[in-house]
DNA sequence: AATTATAGTTATAATAATTATAATATATTG
DNA sequence: CAATATATTATAATTATTATAACTATAATT
């Protein structure tokens, strides 16, 4: 069965109550067409703009929030200049690349934590980071 | 044997190559004056004027950047909106209370993480970051 | 100690990512 | 097709951080 990327973008919007507006409906393509995605909003309006998709800047950062209230989306904090987003919502871990700004994805499954002390009193776990730094060589 | 934390700091920037201004020494008692601690710029900036230092916004920042790059310092990436500065400069790891902005160490030597694949090719490890992000509750 | 050179500090401006505003446009509902 | 609710956009504002360049302090030299 061929992939229908548009009506997939459209019960997408529809199922996290989103109205399926051009430039959602556009983002949504770019960001669930092919394989999970690492993106900062900068990345994607350009990548919108190439694909003549006419878009502002402020609809991409809002559609990012968005999609990441509706949990189609979660941001990675890597980068203390800019904001990663990724199309991957299941609990995994990163490699991140200083030099060039790529994020690359490591399974969840696979990777156990031992030895974490209990959450301080009075919190509750919310999530756990593991990125991975590496660097060119 | 009592701290004699004025001695100390002075040392400690010496040994970094980095002239003892008073500046600098302060920076460095409110620092390492007492266990590890993790700062911003402005959380030390603050800090240092309560304590009726003289010092601009503009050296803490370079101070923190001159501290970092002696190895006095490492950063924390927790927040994409705020640089984070840790006197702790052994392996470890952390808590992070988003709602705060409080971050709390985890000790290295007890935590392993086993599964993770190996770095890409052509690329070296550079450290490993574990970010426990918990929240009140 | 005085002089000169080097390095550090600071007020201020610039930068860059992100967010807010408010006018305009689009989508949904009846 | 209205009427209403929601979304988009150009633009301005915000905020943390970094750059600039004049001034000051420290250190080295005489
Ligand atoms: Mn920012
Ligand atoms: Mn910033
Ligand atoms: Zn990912
Ligand atoms: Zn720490």
């Amino acid at each position: 069965m061929a992939t229908r990327p548009y009506s997939e973008s459209l019960e997408r919007l529809r199922a996290a109550g989103l109205r399926p507006t051009r430039q959602r409906l556009a983002l949504a393509r770019l960001l669930y067409g092919r394989g999970h995605r690492h993106v900062t909003a900068e990345q994607l309006h350009a990548e919108a703009l190439a694909a003549t998709v006419r878009i502002s800047l402020a609809t991409v950062y809002n559609s990012l929030h968005q999609f990441t209230e509706a949990g189609m989306l979660r941001e990675v904090v890597v980068d203390p200049a800019r904001r990663y987003f990724d199309t991957n919502v299941e609990p995994h871990h990163h490699f991140f690349m200083a030099t060039d700004g790529v994020l690359q994805d490591i399974s969840g499954k696979d990777v156990s934590i031992t030895g974490l002390p209990a959450v301080p009193a009075g919190t509750e776990l919310q999530g756990i980071d593991v990125i991975v730094r590496i660097r060119r060589n």
